[in-house]
DNA sequence: CGGCCGATCCACT
DNA sequence: GTGGATCGGCCGA
């Protein structure tokens, strides 16, 4: 079943990055359903976090998506070519955030791999923020839609993955970020 | 208005 | 392992 507002309103990101794991994107892109099973995520934990584009309370044309209620999407260009797809957590004010940083094709997989370029599967194809976002056509354009809608939402199908399967540990690509560049904020899922 | 740089990816050595 | 691509956002002047 699709996840509602209370998932995404709890006020620990981390726990949410978590809890994602198992849990199944799906995009509607004129009218081509595609879906990836969340394999890997990270959390950014707003103002007191200098990973994160809200740290300090930043707030600007960009991020003023991240504090509005959680349950929509903040997606952003990122080096000028890729976009990178969050999902908005907590409550109005709150900018807490969970990138999504890798899927296992679960529907519509010919699609997913055509928009990447590739002809067949490969255990690399959809590991990457830049590559999860281009394998399920969202684009930085569709910044700040709402995941309880019909174009971009999260399902729960049922996978589970039990603590023992999770693996924690820094984010990826935050070094300018000092001692929060260390936090464990970063979960990966063990074979799903 | 100019300049710097990034929550990345790919090709090439 | 390394460097280039590529451009919107952000900041300082």
């Amino acid at each position: 079943m699709k996840l509602g507002r209370d998932f995404y309103m709890g006020d620990d990101a981390v726990k949410i990055a978590r809890d994602l794991l198992g849990k199944v994107l799906f995009t509607n892109i004129k009218n081509n359903i595609t879906a990836g099973i969340i394999t890997e995520t990270e959390a950014y934990l707003g103002v007191a976090d200098k990973a994160s584009h809200a740290y300090g309370g930043r707030r600007t044309l960009r991020t003023e998506t991240m504090y509005q209620v959680g349950g929509i999407a903040y997606i952003y260009l990122c080096y000028g070519i890729h976009s990178l797809f969050n999902v908005v957590t907590s409550k109005q004010d709150i900018p807490h955030a969970v990138l999504v940083r890798a899927v296992k094709a679960y529907k519509g997989i010919d699609l997913m791999l055509r928009r990447r370029g590739l002809s067949k599967l490969t255990p690399q194809a959809f590991v990457g923020p830049g590559k999860v976002s281009q394998a399920l056509g969202i684009d930085y354009s569709q910044s700040g839609i709402s995941l309880l809608e019909k174009k971009i939402w999260i399902e729960d199908l049922g996978f589970k993955v039990s603590d023992t399967d999770i693996h924690a540990g820094p984010r990826i690509g935050v070094d300018y970020a000092a001692e929060d560049a260390l936090l464990p904020y970063r979960f990966m899922a063990k074979d799903i």
